[in-house]
DNA sequence: GTATCGGCCAAACGTATGTTTAAAACGCTT
DNA sequence: AAGCGTTTTAAACATACGTTTGGCCGATAC
């Protein structure tokens, strides 16, 4: 029986890390010492570095899509699709309420966009075959929403808003370090996300 | 005197591979042997691992913003800043105009997914001091062209737009099956990038 | 109390990496 | 053709990595 939570531990070091430096460039051994647990305890317990790294994604993901998944057949029940109703539920959930989800989220974010950038093809086959169900029910009722798209160009438009987002979140830090300098201007990651939403409702709408 | 090609063949082969595997996973061996040139000519021509990556970016930067610097100078003179003139040259400029540029462009980009993805310290800074003066200069003409946006405003829609394009270009053949596989129908990259500019235009103007 | 089993540990294994070395090959000048 | 600086080469080097091993601990079941 595992009494104790070094699974647990083992995916939060994996997460953050992961998050900040890259797959690749993250050793096991700096995710089994900053979770202060044996070295053989990742292949123990899943078996290779692969194998966790889909795991670090399954435990954030999942939960995360069902709750998505609830909310979206809700909407299709009740009719009416609205954009900005649509986007914002997306970034509600995607972003959290409080500041520890928001923190979570972002690295996330991060993480997501580690994983498009390297060829995780594992990965990209994994999340494809577990969560595009999701992606595609929100895809339709999007479609619902500006009905005025052909359904491509949305596709289209999606993956550019998904980049813009992803790209944003990731470099977070980057973009506020870059305004102090220029501009001389502290600016909050919740100014920022807060400017994404806008962003990205006009950009699909064209 | 340096009579071969040995330095061109290793940056040429060294830009397809960090392009398509990332930074961390591509070995020198790997770079050497595609190159067919002895394993120990990087360090020598280059020093380093790091210095190479430098040297790749800097081949396909330099001409590239002094071209973009010159034609900015351009417009500055002759005073008219018009948004969609401003992006579609920068457009022109950065995806060429026949194939062959544009798919060297491509591979850039993929390139720079990969920098901005993964915390190449030495990259960014590198990037910031060589290049921060022409993105500044861009960031005023812009700023012409729609005053009404307030500048830090601006600053980060463009830096959505930086998302959205490098995001969208590193990503371009996953796009691609995706858009065969959900809506059996052939994109091409052509008609990817034609999307991508009026919604960068849309985008900025908010 | 002892057998059993899942979890944990230190240590080692094989391999791949970036880098260095010292000698060989080459190209140019004289 | 001899000399010399530059480039190329094969080989080795040190290190870091993911993974595997075999024994040890502690709780549960009999």
């Amino acid at each position: 029986m595992s009494q104790s939570d070094t699974v647990e531990r083992i995916l939060d070091a994996a997460e953050i890390l992961f998050a900040q430096k890259g797959f690749a460039e993250t050793s096991l051994r700096a995710i089994t010492s900053k979770a202060r647990v044996n070295l053989a305890a990742v292949n123990y317990h899943f078996g290779s570095k692969e194998a966790l790294i889909q795991a670090v994604f399954e435990r954030y993901l999942t939960p995360f899509c069902l709750a998505l998944d609830a909310k979206l057949q809700e909407l299709e029940q009740a009719g009416g699709v609205d954009l900005e109703k649509l986007f914002g539920l997306a970034s509600r959930l995607a972003l959290g309420s409080h500041g520890d989800e928001t923190r979570r989220a972002i690295i996330f974010f991060r993480l997501a966009g580690q994983a498009y950038s390297q060829p995780q093809d594992h990965l990209r086959a994994y999340l494809r075959e577990h969560y595009g169900a999701v992606f595609r029910r929100f895809l339709a009722l999007l479609h619902a929403a500006v009905p005025e798209v052909p359904s491509l160009e949305l596709f289209l438009r999606v993956h550019f808003c998904l980049g813009a987002v992803i790209f944003t979140l990731s470099g977070m830090e980057s973009l506020q370090t870059i305004s102090k300098k220029d501009f001389n201007t502290d600016i909050t990651a919740a100014r920022i996300t807060q400017q994404l939403l806008p962003f990205v409702v006009g950009g699909i709408r064209g």
